[in-house]
DNA sequence: CGTCGATATATCGAAGTGATATAGTGGATC
DNA sequence: GATCCACTATATCACTTCGATATATCGACG
């Protein structure tokens, strides 16, 4: 899972270990603390599977120039350039390879098991990178799902062992899920009353 | 997280593993799978630790009729009983000791670390086990950090760099919690208007 | 000048996931 | 009454993720 919101962001530009945590949180949905336990030890597993390659610190960060916007580390970067070893402060930039390109597609069109919300939203976020067939069909896949939880969760709410504390958050799950669902719908709708919905990539 | 969710289903009565996987899902508000591979060995951490044991197959299940309300089981166990081994099906009962009651509420009323949506739900599913204060403690708490986390959402929607796709995932996110918030608050006027809000044994 | 908070990588043990193996049980169907 | 299927039940595997911690540099502030 982590694997695709990586390389998702990879597709975009390089990045370094520390800031993809922090683009995890602000770009995509992934909220709260994706922790360096797991990203480091994914950027590493993907290097091993070709997927990412670690770029020599002294090479130009691809479409820095264009994007340029992450203040401040040009200075510092020209200042120290030269020292050898691992360069500034040690950071580790990666680029996505065409295998990774890929991969990153395939996987991302293509849940192997039935995704969560986390999932779901962080594919919505990526959503741009998919056709419009693709899109839709993640949707409806998606909306089935919520369907079939709200129903195990109105029956749930009816179980007369609950006490009232537990049907409490029976029923706010419940309605948490018909956002949910509202939310899908309004994407559905749009996906398919609009050619381009939010325009950019989508082949 | 999970030893919380089972100590508290055995706060009420024993159960055995596959037991509490179905009222995990059907009494906690834990929906989607909470899988196998991580409730056995967490019934194994919770009897090494002393917090449960295992009663034997012959003796205690039987002798529970009191308790007894597990549905169409009784008339399987009776035409079986007798037969040695491992008893009817395998199944192994675990019942809950006072080292383990005491594990429960201190666990409960103790986040160790920020509670996620799921964790906190939980924790409300067995609210009923904590004193009125401790309530109102956690749901303060929560009421903070969904409020915190509103607000970063909200500052990540006016972010340019994100597309359609993204922005609406972060807005659909926002929305979710100030759902979220809404619950809380409405527990919150209950616990404080009620001097005993859902009834039960909470001293 | 020191030191504080943000940036940055790395590693550890513990916990959770998803898949799979194995087998008994109850009921339906032919 | 034999057979088949779905459900109940425990267990284990490899892998991923989490949370905590260690270590170091950088930039700003007084």
């Amino acid at each position: 899972m982590l694997d695709i919101a990586i390389l998702g962001l990879l597709m975009e530009r390089d990045h370094h270990g520390y800031e993809i945590r922090t683009q995890l949180r602000d770009r995509l949905g992934l909220g709260v603390n994706v922790s360096f336990g797991s990203i480091y030890p994914a950027l590493a597993r993907l290097e091993r599977e070709g997927s990412v390659e670690a770029v020599a610190p002294s090479e130009p960060r691809l479409g820095s120039l264009s994007t340029g916007s992450l203040s401040g580390e040009r200075a510092s970067l020209r200042s120290r350039r030269g020292t050898p070893g691992l360069g500034r402060r040690g950071r580790k930039v990666y680029r996505i390879t065409e295998r990774g390109r890929q991969e990153f597609v395939e996987r991302l069109a293509n849940p192997s098991t039935v995704d969560d919300g986390r999932n779901f939203s962080l594919r919505m976020a990526l959503a741009r990178h998919l056709t419009p067939n693709r899109r839709v069909t993640l949707l409806e896949r998606r909306r089935a799902d919520l369907v079939e939880r709200l129903e195990e969760l109105r029956a749930g709410t009816r179980n007369p062992q609950l006490d009232g504390y537990a049907r409490s958050v029976m029923e706010h799950a419940a309605q948490s899920v018909e956002l949910d669902l509202a939310w899908i719908d309004q994407l559905l709708t749009t996906e398919r009353s609009t050619p381009q919905p939010f325009a950019r990539d989508a082949k």
